[in-house]
DNA sequence: TTGTAAGCGTTATCAC
DNA sequence: GTGATAACGCTTACAA
C-alpha cells in the first residue's frame, strides 16, 4: 500500500472485493451495478450482490469506469461571469435537464477574456467531459472551432455564432423587441429613440433588427439622431447615451427603448437628472427583466426571458446529442414575454 | 479498435504515440509533461518531447492519470439555489482561488431538499472530486457527517455547523447586525422591531444575537410585540411580518431592523400599504445588499457581504486542505460593510 | 537521466 | 448466466 492510497483510497472497497465477498467473477458484479446488463443475471445473485455492495459500503469509481468507457457523465459550461445574473436560472435550467440523466455540470467562468475561455475548454478537455455548453460564443467564434476540431459535442446557449455550425438554442430577441416596439406604438408613441448594443454579439445583432423591423411595420422612421449604441450594455453607458439623445434638444422621444434593463435604468437615472420624469415625461422600456426589475423606481416594463426553460432545452438538446451526433444541427429560440409595469406612460 | 473508441477516442493521440515519435520511453513523456518531475528530465529531452507533443497535438488525460493518482483536481460545490444571488458570487471567488491551481467546479444544485444533497454528494463521490464545499450546512447536518465518513476535504461555507468539525467560511453576520443596530440608535431610533430569520440556520441565529447584543449595549430592551419570526426570510414573509407588527398599534417602532434584503423590502411594502412613508414614517433597515439594493425605492440602508472574498477564502482553505488534511479546523470570518443609504431616516 | 513494469478500478469481448 | 482476460492512459517505485 502506497502513500497515495493512504492519503485517501485506503480502504476504499471496489469491485473485486464485493466480488470476493460474493463469490462471483467481477465481471459480475460489474454486470449488476450497471443499469443496462443487469436484466441479464439471474435474480438471486443480483440480490446478494447488491446486498453485499451496500453491506460493504461500496462505492462505485467513476473515473475507473470513465477511463474504460470513454465517458464520464460530465458536461461543462462556459460563461462570462457566472455573477451576470443571466446566467445562474440558465444553470440551473441545463442541471434540471441533465440531473435526470445523473449528468454533473462542471462550470467555467471565463470573465471576457477568450484565453481563459481557451484556457477552461481545456481544462475541460482534459476532464473528458461529454460535451460542453457555450455562453459565450461570439458571432464568430475560435473556440466554437476548438469545439468542432475535438468533435466534442457543443451547444451554444443565449449567443450563437453566426454560421449554424453548432447546436443552440436562444431567446428570440427579435421577436421580444418587435413586441415592446408594438406596444409602446399601440401607447401612441411616435418619436421612438433606441438605445442598441454591441453589433458583435448574436443578441444585439438580432435585438437592434427587431426594433427596425418593427418600426417599418409600423410605418415609422428612426430620426438618427435618436439612434445611439453602446459598447458594454451597463448602467453607465446608458446613463451617457440617453444623455445624448436628450441633449439634442427638440423635437425629443417620447420613448427611449434600450436593449436591455441596466441600459435603462441608466437611461432613467439621466432623465431624472436633467429633470425629466419617467413615464411623466419619457417612457422607458428595459430588456431581460432582471431580478427586482419590478421593484425599481419605476417599475421597470421589460421583456422577460425565460432562462431557465432555456437553460432546460439546453440540456435536452445536449442529451440529444450525447445519445446521437450525428442528429441534425438546429437552431430553438425560446419565445419571451412581455412585462408590462409603470415605466411606459399612454400618450394622447 | 471498438465503438467506444471511434465515438470520441479515436485518433486521440496518447502519451505512447509521443514517446515512440520521440524515440524515448512513455515514463520519460510523462515526466516531460509534469510540472513536478520535467526538473529531472535532460534539457534536449524535454524540448524534444514537448515539440513532439506539440505537433501531434497531444493533450493529456486527465481521467486516466486521476485513476492512477486518485486525484481529479476538481471540487463540488453544493448550494440550495444557484438562482439565489448570494451564491454566484461565492462561487465566482471560489473558482478564482482554485483555478489558479488548475482546479475545478463541478455545481451541485440541491433545491432546498436534503435527500438531493446526498445525491449529489454520491455523485461527486463518484467521480472522485478531491474535496467538496457546502452552501448548505445546517447546524447539525447528517450531510456533513457523511463527509467526515468519506474523509473528504470539506469546507462550508457561509453557513456553518454548530460544532467546529469541519472548517467554515463565513460572514460575521453577528458584527454587521451590531453595527447596523449602531447605527439606527445614534440616528436617535429607540423603539427598535426586528423581524429575524429562522434559527435553525447559523445565519440567522447569529443575526439575532447580533441584534440582542447591540440593544443591551445601548441600554435598550427590545418590546417582544415588535419581535418577529420568519420561516423563509422572502417579500412575502417580511410583508407578513410587518403588517403583523404594524397592527399591534401604538406605540409604533420608529424602525424595522431585518434579517435580509428580501425581507426588508416586503417590510417596506407592508408600510406603505398601511399608509406608513419609509423612512418618513419608519425606518426599514436590510442585508445582504443584493444586486440593485441601491435602486430600490427608497435606497436600502443595508450590510454589504463580502461574498467574493468569501469564496476566495474558501478557495484558499480548501487548496490548503488539500495539501496537508491534518492542518487546524477553523471558522473564518469576513467582516462585512454596513452599507448607507437611504432607507433609515435620523429622528430627533 | 532514463527505462522497466506494475497497477489504479472498471467494463467489453469472448468463451463456456 | 457467468467467468476469464485484456485494455482504457497514465504515473511511479525500482532498476540501471
Amino acid at each position: 500500500m502506497n502513500k497515495l492510497q493512504r492519503d485517501r483510497g485506503a480502504g476504499r472497497v471496489k469491485i473485486s472485493d464485493v466480488a470476493k465477498a460474493a463469490g462471483v467473477h467481477t465481471s459480475t458484479v460489474s454486470r449488476v451495478l450497471n443499469a443496462k446488463t443487469f436484466g441479464r443475471i439471474s435474480p438471486e445473485v443480483v440480490d446478494r450482490v447488491v446486498e453485499i455492495a451496500r453491506g460493504l459500503g461500496y462505492r462505485p469509481n467513476a473515473v475507473a469506469a470513465g477511463l474504460r468507457t470513454n465517458s464520464t457523465g460530465t458536461v461543462g459550461f462556459i460563461v462570462h461571469d457566472i455573477d451576470d445574473p443571466i446566467y445562474p436560472p440558465i444553470l440551473k435550467g441545463i442541471e434540471e435537464a441533465l440531473g435526470e440523466s445523473g449528468l454533473m455540470v462542471l462550470l467555467g467562468n471565463a470573465g471576457y477574456a477568450p484565453e481563459a475561455e481557451a484556457e477552461l475548454l481545456e481544462r475541460m478537455a482534459a476532464r473528458r467531459i461529454d460535451g460542453v455548453v457555450l455562453a459565450t460564443a461570439r458571432l464568430r467564434d475560435p473556440l466554437v472551432d476548438r469545439c468542432l476540431d475535438y468533435s466534442l459535442p457543443t451547444v451554444a446557449v443565449v449567443r450563437r455564432p453566426e454560421l449554424t455550425v453548432i447546436n443552440s438554442v436562444v431567446n428570440d430577441c427579435a421577436l421580444g423587441m418587435r413586441e415592446i416596439v408594438d406596444l409602446v406604438v399601440s401607447y401612441g408613441h411616435r418619436d421612438i429613440a433606441h438605445i442598441a448594443g454591441p453589433q458583435g454579439l448574436s443578441t444585439g445583432r438580432a435585438r437592434l433588427r427587431g426594433f427596425s423591423a418593427a418600426m417599418s411595420k409600423a410605418g415609422l422612421v428612426p430620426d438618427l439622431r435618436h439612434l445611439r449604441f453602446v459598447d458594454q450594455p451597463t448602467i453607465e453607458a446608458g446613463h451617457a447615451a440617453a444623455g445624448a439623445i436628450l441633449d439634442e434638444g427638440e423635437p425629443r422621444p417620447s420613448v427611449i427603448v434600450c436593449v436591455n434593463d441596466l441600459v435603462a435604468i441608466g437611461a432613467i437615472n439621466a432623465c431624472r437628472k436633467k429633470g425629466f420624469d419617467c413615464p411623466g415625461d419619457i417612457s422607458i422600456t428595459g430588456y431581460n427583466d432582471i431580478p427586482l426589475a419590478g421593484l425599481l423606481n419605476p417599475p421597470l416594463t421589460t421583456v422577460h426571458m425565460r432562462l431557465q426553460e432555456i437553460g432546460r432545452r439546453t440540456g435536452l438538446r445536449m442529451l440529444a446529442l450525447l445519445s446521437d451526433n450525428n442528429s441534425e444541427i438546429a437552431v430553438e429560440r425560446v419565445r419571451p414575454e412581455l412585462t408590462l409595469r409603470q415605466s411606459v406612460a399612454r400618450i394622447s
